[in-house]
DNA sequence: TAGCAGACTTAGTATCGTGCAC
DNA sequence: GTGCACGATACTAAGTCTGCTA
């Protein structure tokens, strides 16, 4: 895939940059039709009353649309009778045009000088006067070196912004509102609530486990007692949660339609065609299989209420110890397995017809500090109530991380802290610097070197109740097989860690209680158990969703969920479809290619916008980049989420025609910096995108990922932006294996190709990590192991398999060097096609070991199982 | 039809556990 | 036997995209 430019990728997570907000937010209410030249004016000056957050009359999507109703009137005055540069581009771009000469003119620039898009927008996003006064530099001029490459002045002032503007939680009283309008019941759950009270906890010891022994005592005050079963009974009846009568119909409706799902199915299976038969075979064979796997589960009992006693773990675990149980057990593992890709598949919306699990396990209850181990405030030592020392510690666990050295994050953790502190603390409390937090850090490194050094045994014991804790809450039964949970904790209350820049870093994120759970299971099975004296949320039963139970979480108000994990059918069933509809974009990509080409001469400046952001996705694999709230996460981007000042244009740059450089921060905050050629009408439509826009203004004013996608439904069905990233990763590997393969080599050198395959693809999806801690001395050890067994060999006295040793470990030189800062896994994962590395390991005679580790091998069963070596992506 | 919520995938980092060198 | 390094796994943040609603 010698199309796609990777060059010049350098990582740096943004520290300082990225809060251009403010800036931002000014520029864009100006394309809103808001801003006239005085009110920009104003807005630089940071005039209140201007900017997006003031009144939020716009959210970033209101005023785009705005924009883009008024850009359906900017019609390019030009037909497109262009001559179209065939030497500019790169390879990809020159396959496009292998059909011949393509007989065009000089579109862009005519393009331009008939559609000054300031004009032709009268006033709007483009204010009247406004006009650049030369050719725009880049907002941030060349900035000086860092680390990860060139500083950028946007960057620096952003910074400087940010920091001006303080610590002023933008939206927050809005978003809080909102909570409390209705959807999150628990402004403070209980936990919290009455630790402040009642130091002194009686634990029962499921409730310990559970997370909820606590709550027995909670909600003695509060909530009546329920029985704790959880069920959708008890929900009927009236809980108390003031959701219950929306709850029963929703649920009657889902669970009735489930009925008649499973009814339609066998009334039609009756009289089918012999695949038809077989499918109803198969599913009363699933029926009986579902039906003893339940059982099995019932015999297990409730989860509450199990109890297993030593002497039967003694004896679990003398089992296990021995090999040949350990065989049995993979064996008999192996015959289980369910091979449900050569099953018929199942209609989209009904993912399963039995699920059957025990809900999620709770994390563990805070356990208060020791006597001796104490808090100072202004150097004095001072006892906390409960939940304010639970919170201390969650502050002083991370004392040694960067985060807590951070402006944003120490602000975001003591406001919420003190919301936490009883009235006195209050009081006391009023300045992070003078906590001292130390002893309590120090108290949890010593614990978790004692931990280290526990004596194996004891070590064993606690793996076995970890084991047990796995084999309990970790699988669940889904249309009679047993399946195993991707993550079946709860997540324990902390603080927020966001990346980059994140505006809500050191947010108090609360612990997640039973009331706070939503279990999804089929309506006959066994329904979980809330831990005693807890209930639901609500119990319902739809079976058009994957998750097995949901919750909200109070820092984006948003939902997380208790899904399966990816070996299982429904993952690995949608896994398998992606890779099949990258597989049919193969089909049709030269047939958009040259309808995006084509479009950058088009009429629409949103036709040519969507044209040469499709470019981009494809060309760049870049993101999609849906618009994002402002204010409510790091200030990342995407291609359609693009600013100006995250390009700049050279005409010639480094010998090469009409280049682009990017810098932005993507996904994660990981920065994305690239230099590349572009055909010259690309160059063309970027400067006219640019043309009297602010760095802050959308580079793609007239787009959206919604009308993207929607374009691309159209060209294919089921094909959206994601899908080229899909694409362009899987036919990079596969090209790349062709050429780097020699069916000659050992399996090192093979392996070595593949990786070089595998790192070009992460090299393109711009997949980075940060250099691994052990880096320089792992490498320095390694090149030591070279030399000497280079200087055995020069003496003469080393054998052939000495000497196959050396050259794996040049190959080992290489691999590490080349995977310095590059995360393969991401791709692998998620990016390139199974079946192409299979085929690859066939063909070449590599064990598919050496590409795909166990976990990765029971995620790629089904390719592993179908794909022979012949397959071709 | 825009906006939003929900459902899902993608992603980097933290932690765990195993195997190897000494 | 011990300590270290590294791969595997766990965790959860941060994206994408679809379908519903006003």
């Amino acid at each position: 895939m010698g199309d796609i430019h990777v060059q010049g990728l350098k990582r740096r997570r943004e520290e300082d940059g990225g809060k251009e907000r403010e800036k931002k937010k000014g520029k864009r209410d100006l394309k809103d039709g808001r801003g006239e030249l005085g009110q920009k004016e104003k807005l630089k000056e940071g005039a209140p009353g201007k900017g997006r957050s003031h009144g939020k009359s716009d959210s970033p999507r209101q005023s785009k649309a705005k924009t883009a109703r008024v850009g359906v009137k900017a019609v390019l005055a030009e037909d497109g009778k262009v001559e179209e540069d065939r030497k500019g581009g790169c390879d990809h771009d020159r396959r496009e045009e292998k059909g011949g000469r393509v007989k065009e003119e000089d579109h862009a620039q005519k393009g331009e000088d008939e559609l000054q898009p300031g004009r032709a927008e009268n006033g709007v996003g483009w204010a009247e006067g406004a006009m650049p006064e030369g050719p725009r530099a880049s907002p941030g001029g060349e900035g000086e070196e860092t680390e990860g490459g060139k500083k950028h002045g946007w960057a620096e002032k952003a910074a400087k912004r940010q920091k001006e503007k303080g610590q002023e939680r933008k939206g927050e009283e809005t978003k809080k509102k909102k909570r409390e309008g209705g959807k999150v019941r628990h402004e403070k759950p209980p936990r919290f609530e009455s630790l402040k009270e009642e130091p002194e906890v009686e634990k029962t010891e499921e409730g310990e486990r559970r997370g909820g022994g606590k709550g027995v005592k909670e909600e003695e005050g509060g909530e009546p007692e329920s029985g704790g079963d959880g069920g959708i009974k008890e929900e009927r009846e009236g809980s108390g949660l003031g959701k219950s009568e929306s709850v029963e119909s929703d649920e009657k409706v889902k669970v009735e339609n489930g009925l008649e799902d499973e009814k339609d199915t066998k009334t039609k299976a009756k009289g089918a065609k012999p695949a038809k038969r077989r499918k109803a075979k198969e599913e009363n064979a699933r029926e009986e299989k579902s039906k003893k796997a339940s059982e099995k589960l019932e015999k297990e009992g409730p989860a509450q209420k199990r109890k297993t006693t030593e002497e039967g773990d003694k004896k679990k675990s003398k089992k296990t110890k021995t090999g040949e149980n350990e065989k049995e057990k993979k064996k008999k593992e192996e015959e289980d397995k369910w091979k449900w890709w050569e099953e018929e598949k199942t209609e989209d919306k009904v993912k399963w017809k039995q699920l059957e699990h025990k809900g999620p396990y709770f994390a563990p209850l805070y356990e208060p500090l020791p006597d001796n181990v104490k808090f100072y405030y202004d150097g004095q030592p001072m006892k906390l109530s409960l939940a304010t020392e639970e919170i201390a510690t969650f502050y002083a666990k991370m004392l040694d991380h960067e985060y807590t050295t951070k402006e944003i994050f120490q602000n975001n953790f003591f406001r919420d802290w003190k919301e936490e502190m009883t009235e006195k603390e209050q009081e006391i409390i009023q300045s992070l610097d003078k906590c001292d937090f130390k002893e309590i850090h120090k108290y949890f490194v010593d614990k978790n070197e004692a931990r280290k050094a526990l004596p194996k045994e004891e070590k064993q014991k606690l793996k076995e109740e970890t084991d047990k804790i796995q084999e309990e809450y970790g699988y669940c039964i889904l249309d009679g097989h047993r399946e195993k949970i991707g993550n079946f904790k709860t997540e324990p209350p902390g603080l927020f860690r966001g990346r980059g820049n994140h505006p809500k870093m050191g947010m108090l994120k609360k612990r997640i209680m039973p009331e706070d759970v939503i279990i999804n299971c089929s309506k006959d099975s066994q329904i979980p158990v809330p831990p005693e004296g807890h209930k639901w949320k609500e119990v319902r039963c739809d079976n058009t969703v994957t998750w097995l139970a949901s919750w909200t979480e109070n820092i984006q108000n948003s939902l997380k969920y208790i899904m399966l994990n990816p070996s299982s059918k429904l993952k690995g069933e949608k896994d398998w479809q992606k890779y099949e509809v990258a597989r049919r974009l193969k089909g049709v990509v030269d047939k958009i290619r040259s309808q995006y080409r084509g479009d950058w001469k088009s009429r629409e400046m949103k036709t040519r916008q969507r044209a040469v952001a499709l470019y981009f996705i494809d060309k760049l694999a870049l993101r999609a980049g849906n618009e994002k709230e402002e204010g409510e996460t790091a200030d990342t981007v995407g291609c359609c989420s693009l600013r100006v000042e995250h390009i700049k244009l050279y005409p010639e740059l480094d010998g090469q025609e009409h280049m682009v450089e990017f810098d932005f921060l993507g996904k994660d905050s990981i920065r994305y910096y690239n230099k590349v050629p572009v055909e010259k009408p690309v160059f063309k439509n970027l400067k006219l995108f640019m043309q009297n826009k602010d760095p802050g203004d959308d580079l793609f004013d007239r787009l959206s990922t919604g009308s993207l996608n929607s374009y691309l439904q159209d060209l294919m069905p089921g094909l959206s932006a994601k899908v080229f990233r899909t694409y362009n990763a899987s036919i990079t590997l596969q090209e790349q294996l062709k050429a780097l393969t020699n069916p000659e080599d050992n399996v090192a050198a093979k392996l070595l190709a593949y990786n070089r395959a595998n790192r070009a693809v992460a090299v393109l999806c711009n997949h980075q990590r940060a250099t691994p801690k052990t880096f320089e001395k792992s490498m320095q050890a390694l090149q030591a192991k070279v030399r000497v067994a280079g200087a055995v060999e020069k003496k003469k006295k080393l054998l052939e398999k000495i000497k196959e040793q050396l050259e794996k470990l040049n190959v080992q030189v290489t691999d590490k060097e080349e995977n310095k800062q590059i995360a393969l896994g991401t791709s692998k994962l998620n990016y390139l096609d199974p079946r192409i590395s299979v085929a690859w390991c066939k063909k070449f005679g590599v064990p598919i070991e050496k590409i795909y580790n166990k976990t990765q091998r029971e995620k790629f069963a089904w390719a592993i199982d179908m794909a022979d070596e012949d397959f071709e992506f």
